[in-house]
DNA sequence: GTGTACTGTTACACCAAGTGTAACCAAAGG
DNA sequence: CCTTTGGTTACACTTGGTGTAACAGTACAC
């Protein structure tokens, strides 16, 4: 990927432009009430450049959504030896707390990325595809271990139960930081609620909800 | 719901004639083949009307959409005394064999409502909307029954798992119905499938996937 | 019955997202 | 150089969706 040659450093670069112009004016005033035509303007590009680039206007606010997605599927196939799919997902939920200082960062924002998107239907929908998309990779990852035979409903289900999961705890995650207080206390709470939910993965469901 | 008058019932009337109408324009042409100018035509109403029914194109698709929703809602809100949410869902599960008869119909149909939304993008994202909607109903559902506080991550995993267990179910069984056999095999496959998923949900994540 | 308030429907003008196409031009490579 | 490749552009077009004001049938009071 990015391999030499003038032509794709250039492609890249227009790429970047607007996708950080696109963004710049979504913060500033609102995705809705930014056209794309606009953008293109702003970036000095032609509209058409743009959709060559992102496909929908959407995109250009997840364009970076390919990491999650890496990061997810890496905690199933890059995992150390001898420890299982959950205790790995239990491990990457607990480094969310490493996404506390981007978080404070973007509530400082009259209009971060978080307010963005939860403002706005169409960047939500896009928000659950993005969400799909990962259930499906990582369902295909687990399947490949397990050795299932296609059509196997377990890796499927594993793997939304965990995604949601790790969604879950990242939301109750950024609640905690917005309702303030010490990092160490925010921290520790997190935990807590990451123990007590692989608690009840791990355990299973059938005694939910406890009397 | 549709309490006399005959201004309300005209209204049904003329929504139900829209949603027919374009349904049965989309099965014989494709969703996108099909401009929404032409369904009005076709239902005698103009364009607005269409809109005024129905926010968006694809709702034209999912309008029965909420009956799914009070099914889910009701496993869990209506269940006999004494029988735990899961056990509740696993029968609902099981129930599904009774979807047989319309899964046949839609299979031999050339463009079916599964085919019509598999087949398009922006129909499958308003379908996981419409999941998505069933997960926080069921969360809600949940967490007023166990007493949970607001923000507790619990509910909202457990329905999300449970409703994803659902939809999977729901597709092998598609699957094996299209596939073929006698409808006792596929529901003998069918049975196995859910005491598989939900014996996995009941007993827990940690041993997934087993060496 | 007659007048009046209500509300679903309509015509119409309009906006913005997204596509198709052909021309254009800079880079790649012999 | 000269040719090919591929990203960019201008432009015309389609279509989903909205806003508005007028219209028409229903409900309801009197």
């Amino acid at each position: 990927m990015s391999a030499g040659g003038l032509r794709e450093l250039k492609k890249s670069r227009t790429r970047q432009l607007i996708a950080d112009t696109a963004n710049a004016l979504f913060r500033s005033r609102g995705f809705d009430e930014v056209t794309v035509d606009e953008i293109a303007a702003a970036a000095q590009v032609s509209k058409k450049t743009v959709f060559n680039h992102f496909p929908t206007k959407e995109d250009l606010v997840f364009y970076r959504a390919e990491d999650r997605e890496a990061m997810s599927l890496a905690a199933v196939t890059d995992r150390p030896a001898g420890v299982s799919i959950l205790d790995s997902f239990r491990a990457l939920c607990l480094a969310q707390t490493r996404l506390v200082p981007g978080m404070r960062r973007d509530l400082d924002h009259p209009r971060g990325f978080f307010e963005l998107v939860s403002g706005n239907p169409s960047l939500q929908r896009k928000m659950h595809e993005v969400n799909e998309r990962i259930v499906r990779v990582l369902a295909d990852a687990l399947a490949a271990e397990a050795g299932a035979e296609p059509g196997d409903p377990l890796p499927g289900i594993v793997a939304s139960t965990l995604v949601g999961a790790q969604r879950t705890l990242y939301r109750r995650l950024r609640q905690r930081v917005a309702a303030g207080g010490p990092d160490e206390e925010i921290e520790r709470a997190h935990r807590a609620d990451v123990e007590r939910v692989f608690g009840l993965l791990g355990a299973g469901l059938g005694g939910y909800p406890p009397a």
